[in-house]
DNA sequence: CCCTTGGACTAAAGCGCTTAAGTTCCCGTC
DNA sequence: GACGGGAACTTAAGCGCTTTAGTCCAAGGG
């Protein structure tokens, strides 16, 4: 039966590649995993015959045989409406895909559409079931529950984001920071000396970093910092400043409507910055002046750190780009 | 040693729930998986093991042992900077959670940056790899190749949209098309009586039918067909019609800002319509109207009708939401 | 009382790889 | 000319499940 030649069709396996190309099956191991052992002249056959047969290992056997499942985890937990407003987590997608593109580890993604924190089971299962090798954090927030579980589950990870207490992983962070500096700087230069700051999730550490980073401005300017409001860009015009520093482009759009129901003029009455440079900055009128920061290159960073951490080897180095002003005319 | 009782900290496997529940480890897997052939008090008890080992089955060795994978592939081919604009991506995506979690298979994604059409090649690999038991299609095309490739592959496959040659897989479709009919007709109503069309990629299958609907309203009306465009704002406002129906809120708020351009105030001399009903539709100004379908429904039935394909169960029945016509300043 | 039947469970053979532990054979060495 | 050593392969034992083919036993039927 099983040697039956007119067997019908089903996936070969790497016993098929074998005996077409004449030697045993741990010969075909060797020759795809790029161990010496295998002769030029053979490895050259065996990945001919591979390519005839039209042959891939089988990921499930292989992950069994090695103990790797040869994929990665990223688990999203905003809301839905929060990923579609905000451009971070398709480019840095993008870029985690670049860097999986050369290896062959693949993603899992898991959207979790609740509302609060991340649900560490969900984690935990993924690991338990070893569906991966590693995760990828992000959004990271002040007290992490996140960091703590996976810790336990035993699976390398790496952080993207800047964790507030101890982390046994390592960790990246972009120059996003000194990103809202520039903006703040440019109001600061533009002769503003009221200028308050609308973050988004008070719970995040990145909003925490870019409120430090806009007061560090305003201290280096020699000025008061400027009322602070965290998701209503209502409280933020309340206070009525005449320029608002915003962590998101949803967020200065949002500003931007509440400035227009209040009769202000953007820029005259209220300069306006907003983040991340969104398909909204540009379109939106007037247009926001933004900052862009390149996520795609860190999401790449993040995934090749993982890999490394996985195989592990020596973490590369990861050289955030800088941020860039990309002024428009929501600052005058 | 394999008997050791103080090993070193691995993950539990089957045996060793079998043994500390006093069963064999078929039993475990029978219990598992829901099968008959365990009594009621035997599988509590073998519950309770695996629940005090923290033990999940691995999925590696689950997938090789039953031949599927456990996993859905969804490849996206767009550019990113596209699939950050249009929020259809994102929702769909939450559906297809939604309809996961239930189950226990996991979403295998990849993101093929490049420009053109799909790599067919990915879609190749990742079946032969055996890492996903079906895929999921969105953004079909009007020569779809990647409806060949999978055919050949031999895997399940579930369209999301209406493929326009013949298709061996299942396809499903929103009623995005009546959508764009009630954005049509509410600008008929509105009086206008030159409405043009502004689309985005003339390749894509929805974008024809879209086209088609505003076709069909107009003659409805009887009214002549006004200017047709794709992916170009100035080239829809070239021809000077009185309202334009756009195929995205991207492209409308792009057509709102050539409008400005050209001082034609909005909606007075030029009323617009957007669709998808994303973020930037409320927030621009004027606020675009816009149709909201349910993307998220059609992710999830996706998904469910992918699944008992690969079940080889009857497809369920998917009754899309009716789209919800979302009026604002935009048109009047 | 024997035989059938079916439910509860076990033994063991895969699933398709990887890999530790050989086995050959050849080459260089002293 | 025997011998050590290394490259090129092979053998076979897993990896952790699923599943087929039993085994055993109690209940029911004749």
């Amino acid at each position: 039966m099983t040697e039956n030649p007119e067997q019908a069709r089903r996936r070969p396996t790497i016993d098929d590649v074998a005996r077409r190309a004449g030697v045993s099956s741990a010969a075909v191991s060797f020759a795809m995993n790029g161990r010496r052992g295998v002769g030029e002249a053979t490895r050259a056959r065996i990945l001919e015959a591979a390519g005839e047969l039209g042959w891939s290992p089988s990921a499930p056997a292989r992950a069994l045989g090695r103990g790797r499942a040869g994929a990665i985890g990223l688990l999203l937990a905003r809301p839905v409406e929060t990923l579609e407003v905000d451009p971070f987590f398709l480019r840095f997608l993008a870029g985690i895909e670049r860097a999986l593109a050369s290896t062959d580890h693949a993603l899992l993604l898991r959207v979790l559409d609740d509302e609060g924190p991340v649900d560490p089971e969900a984690y935990g299962r993924l690991a338990a079931q070893g569906r991966v090798d590693g995760f990828l954090l992000s959004d990271v927030e002040l007290e992490d529950p996140r960091i703590d579980v996976l810790a336990k589950a035993g699976l390398p990870a790496v952080v993207a984001g800047r964790p507030a207490g101890p982390c046994p992983f390592a960790a990246l962070e972009t120059r996003h920071a000194e990103g809202l500096a520039a903006a703040t700087a440019h109001l600061v230069e533009r002769g503003h000396e009221r200028i308050g700051f609308l973050g988004g999730l008070e719970r995040f550490e990145f909003e925490q970093a870019r409120l430090q980073a806009w007061g560090a401005e305003l201290g280096r300017a020699g000025l008061e910092p400027g009322p602070v409001a965290f998701g209503d860009p209502a409280v933020a015009l309340a206070a009525e400043p005449t320029a608002l520093v915003c962590t998101s482009d949803a967020l200065a759009a949002g500003a931007l409507a509440e400035a227009r129901e209040r009769g202000l003029s953007v820029p005259g009455d209220l300069a306006i910055t907003g983040f991340d440079d969104s398909s909204l900055a540009a379109l939106s009128s007037p247009p926001l002046t933004s900052v862009r920061i390149d996520y795609a290159q860190f999401g790449e960073a993040a995934a090749a750190a993982l890999l490394a951490a996985i195989a592990e080897a020596p973490p590369p180095v990861f050289e955030p780009a800088a941020p860039r002003l990309i002024v428009r005319a929501s600052s005058g």
